[in-house]
DNA sequence: CGGATATCAGACCTACTGACATTG
DNA sequence: CCAATGTCAGTATGTCTGATATCC
């Protein structure tokens, strides 16, 4: 074989371009007036905060690879609903405490996602048993590459 | 069984979680020397337009679920870079035929796609045959959700 | 005139870069 | 003084909605 990074070069445009086509459907499926006001940046980076306990701005954004500035946009909607508390760190003056509120908890353990509605029902009546199995272990695997080192 | 549904909610959720995360590391990741001018939606749209011959924007809009206004400035996109060329129909001369350029059809024979280099580097060297072949098919199940009807 | 196509104009969303104050 | 954190500005991209002209 060695052709594994010509497989890995189409797998690479698949991959983009399913990522592409899909998000647009579902951007086109989304219903305008049942739209709250979560985003699934704001949903996610409200799950790591309760995961990671009390946290900082710079990590979380370390973790999602996106600028400080940009998650303080993030951190600035989810604290303007409520689903946040933030704090000063009493042992370093410049860093800001980010905790998950009980709203927030509550929110997350909900898992209402408008958006997902339409994902999760498509799924469910279009796919077999085995292709869901191999979206998760898809997902897992684009998660891992997200965080791969280098 | 019966919790089909429930299965499914989880794939969707971690399916998004999935896709946001890798979008945000592929961008993180891309370097914006080396970005010439193309989009994945641009080569992502010639491609098709290569495929279905002369067509027009409502359909490729259509096709792609996003409004006409989008696509028409993917396709001037195209047009200013030589990579498509449009001609009124002679039957109905509200439309407008857009046809790949000879220069298009070779851009995309070559596929250069900065952006897609380091996910095609990651997934040689960080993934195992088996995973690729996962990656391949979740990404044809994903087009197949993004074209599902209804 | 109603339906479809294309385009112009304005707005939004989300991320980006650059510059700055504060703290360690 | 330098490094890290957080925040304020301005920019860019890609999409959206609304309004308009043209053609069938």
């Amino acid at each position: 074989m060695a052709s594994g990074s010509e497989h890995a070069a189409e797998t690479a445009a698949e991959l983009m371009k399913a990522m592409v086509r899909l998000r647009a459907r579902l951007r086109a499926e989304s219903v305008p007036d049942e739209t709250p006001s979560w985003t699934w940046s704001q949903l996610m980076t409200l799950g790591r905060i309760i995961d990671e306990g009390p946290t900082t701005v710079s990590e979380l954004a370390h973790g999602e690879h996106v600028r400080r500035q940009s998650m303080a946009e993030t951190i600035a909607s989810l604290r303007a609903q409520g689903l946040i508390t933030s704090v000063p760190d009493p042992d370093d003056g410049r860093k800001t405490l980010i905790s998950a509120s009980v709203e927030g908890r509550a929110l997350l353990a909900t898992i209402p996602a408008a958006r997902e509605k339409w994902l999760s029902l498509t799924i469910a009546k279009a796919l077999g048993p085995d292709e869901q199995q191999t979206l998760l272990k898809a997902a897992a695997i684009m998660n891992q590459i997200a965080d791969s080192e280098v």
